[in-house]
DNA sequence: TCCTAAACGAGACGGTACGTCTAGTCTTGCT
DNA sequence: AGCAAGACTAGACGTACCGTCTCGTTTAGGA
């Protein structure tokens, strides 16, 4: 009769000396050498203790990743909205190359290609929160006026933001990445309100 | 002198084997629960012949996956950039979520995010074969006066075909990989010629 | 911080199985088709839990016949050193021969020529206990006159004992080795007190 | 419809470069690491062409072993039974322990135990010829009244032999082995003529 | 002297077992 | 009671050899 572990008793200690060791070895080791059993021996904790709050390693690199990241998603807001889609492209391209997120990143996103809980838990920690900063700035652009009105702004969010990933993940090197944020001028030439559209 | 085994000895036969087996398995057990050791058995062929070939799975499923999905990497061609665009981007989002590759292709691409000369493997024998055919298209259609001459024709190739693979590795859903066509219009638009751009 | 499992943490139940599955597979289908894989699956275990615990498919074995054995290792001791020896030698050659030990020792001490710690590990827990309750048994009849005193009884020991090992290790053949005790009383001839050794 | 290989076409430059490569190889590596795969590499030949003419790594090492040996197994004969016993048990307590073939021997005797073939083999070719020469100089003791004519001969030299190969191979280190002519003088007291029994 | 059948070298093959690694569960004190 | 520790069952890993099976290529005897 094992209870689920909601408890108040949980260590928080143990939490944290979990998510470092596993941030820690997925930097040092990499992800596909990270072991559930490496994490527990340097957090100095059972594997039971593990398996008790996460059901993987995606699940706990996933969550460390998500505590090193803060949970500041915000979107730059100047009135330009050009300048700050650049301004934040560039920002998470870094993040993704080059920031202290980026192995992790990598790591759990092939894992998560192959299991649907750690996908769905990515998109809610993480992706989605993301992308709504994103639309209320768009929206705010559109109603501006810099934007169409006749994209939704999911569509929109979507189109900015596909290049950087898709070059993330289809291996174009770090360098493509870093300048994908140069793309974002040209797909706004298309989302640009119709200067007579009669 | 251990020589590597690049010989005209190897079996057709057992290659065949194995690659049947690989495509069959990944299909029915998914990629993560694949083992090598079910591939051998599946196949009837010893775990050495798999390893003497292959480096992992992963290779394993990338070559199977590349021979189910034949060397035809052809673009259409009707004059129309957009209609052929429009043809084209659907017809990859068929095969990525419902086609018999979908989960090959899954698999394969989150090990290759962990993998770097998997990674190399599929860039070299999938991916870039089939960027220049799109290339090619597109530069015949800048040549035509269908699309502006002052974006890289490998930057083009790149928005047109972000946003499926975005959303098909950021777990957008079947619905929205499908729908991937319909935003080509929208990038499609930035990429017209200026009317007259004095 | 690896440390050897030296822990009463050892459950008794996977050893207890591990012995009787090598014992049985021992005599079902002899030492040279022994494997620590059928031990494991037939005792229900995990081949690392025996490699934990043992050296090698051999130290099972050992460890399965000591158990076998007993630990008795009781020299008879009716005051005629002759008819001790003969039920001694005779009680061991049915041992080696058909009893329930042979298929085991046979394997043991095969692979025992070829792995020195095998070999010792054999004669600190089997050999030299037996030699030493033989030796006991061969001072007593010396101190009664019936042994000389002038030959060590540790080689009596090897004396007595040498012919019927030796017949069974060079493949004698079972009857012979059988046989064996009827050789104690042309050794004792040799070994009875100088009638007048002046 | 295989022929077994009865031919006179057998390579004479194979056979022995395979029985010189098995040789250097169990006393550079022990027999236990010899495999027939290194005997093949080392004599550069397939290794077909050892299963073909012979049935595993022991049947190798025991003819290579053989020819090591030669075929003189001639025992002495100064007309003193005692000094000869002396002088031939000396000899091959150095053959067995420090010779070039006492590696060879302990690995093929310790493979023997579990393969009856291989034992057969063994006794054929190089225990029964030795044992005869020995029987027969007993013979010729006993004609000259030297030893007791009312214990079989064969017998004999199971007393004589026994304790050497008694300490060899339960393992009684190689002073003890080479010791074992000390005892024989202990077990001719039993054997010498009985003085004079009435 | 050539022919031809075999033995030969080479090494890929289907397998088996190896010994190791990691997963995820269960057990045993300790705090 | 939750924890650390770590032994446990389970099973895949990648490797080493096994013994068999083609392959051409010598090579040696009989035609």
């Amino acid at each position: 009769m094992i209870s689920d572990p909601n408890s108040e008793r949980r260590s928080e200690r143990a939490r944290r000396a979990i998510l470092d060791a596993a941030f820690d070895l997925v930097n040092r080791k990499g992800f596909a050498k990270l072991t559930i059993e490496a994490i527990a021996a340097q957090a100095g904790v059972g594997k039971p203790t593990i398996y008790r709050w996460w059901r993987s390693k995606g699940a706990v690199v996933l969550e460390a990743m998500r505590e090193e990241l803060g949970d500041d998603f915000r979107f730059p807001d100047t009135g330009d909205i050009a300048a700050d889609l650049a301004t934040q492209i560039t920002a998470v391209s870094q993040r993704l190359v080059t920031g202290r997120i980026s192995e992790a990143y990598k790591g759990v996103m092939g894992e998560a290609q192959n299991d649907p809980e750690l996908m769905k838990a990515f998109r809610e920690t993480i992706l989605e929160p993301s992308i709504a900063e994103c639309r209320a700035r768009l929206e705010s652009a559109v109603a501006a006026g810099q934007l169409r009105s006749d994209v939704p702004t999911d569509v929109m969010v979507d189109l900015f933001y596909a290049p950087i990933h898709y070059r993330h993940f289809l291996g174009f090197g770090e360098d493509a990445v870093r300048r994908s944020a140069e793309l974002v001028q040209d797909v706004l030439l298309g989302l640009r309100p119709r200067p007579e559209a009669e």
